[in-house]
DNA sequence: TAACCAGGTTTCCATGAGGTAACCCAATTC
DNA sequence: GAATTGGGTTACCTCATGGAAACCTGGTTA
């Protein structure tokens, strides 16, 4: 059960590109840039995977050369207030020297 | 910055444990029974980092044989409603027949 | 004295997810 | 006609992670 509701941000980088469509919209390379470790197979196989499931819409706009814009769905929206309960308690480890990551 | 917090409740089962934990104390054996398809070797690995980070408490009660008790922290229950609100997406997106998980 | 318990640890192995780098396409600009 | 741009896809490799199963330790009970 929880395994299964955890799934829908499962995958590298998956919770970031969340994270970085909270402003609104962006496109493709736009957030291969707000992720900079991020490869192009990594990002379109995330991007398609979130958006099969819901969280993400992909739009076509049809400019030359067509651009693509991805952005949350209202379910999508509502993982934010997740991910920020989840940096909260983040930050506060990091505060008291816990959690040794790098980035 | 994401990634940093995102690695709190990161490794194979660490949801679940945290969630298993949430209405109470649990032995490792417990644990186990909970989390069907745990290994006790992942269920160490967790339980240890787990604790490591601030999220988990271990406690020895001294009897006979020593029992051994998990325990959220304060800081570990703050995950508790980020736990909850992916758990509620994710319910939303069940009921619309996307996410397409097993168990 | 042998077996049993809890709570792990150790060894070994396979797998699959992610990284790198090269390539693709059509339209546009130089 | 060559290069660029956006938005990818493909092929290949690697290495960390998790799973399985055996083992350990010290006290207890049969």
């Amino acid at each position: 059960m929880l395994t299964e509701c955890m799934a829908v941000i499962a995958g590298a980088w998956a919770p970031n590109v969340i994270w970085c469509l909270r402003m609104g919209p962006r496109r493709f390379n736009e957030l291969r840039i707000d992720i900079p470790p991020i490869s192009a197979k990594v990002l379109s196989t995330r991007l398609s995977e979130l958006t099969e499931r819901g969280v993400v819409q992909r739009h076509v706009r049809d400019t030359s050369p067509p651009s693509v814009e991805y952005e949350l769905t209202e379910l999508g929206r509502e993982l934010l207030p997740a991910l920020d309960a989840i940096v909260k308690v983040g930050h506060k480890l990091k505060a008291r020297g816990q959690l040794g990551v790098n980035n």
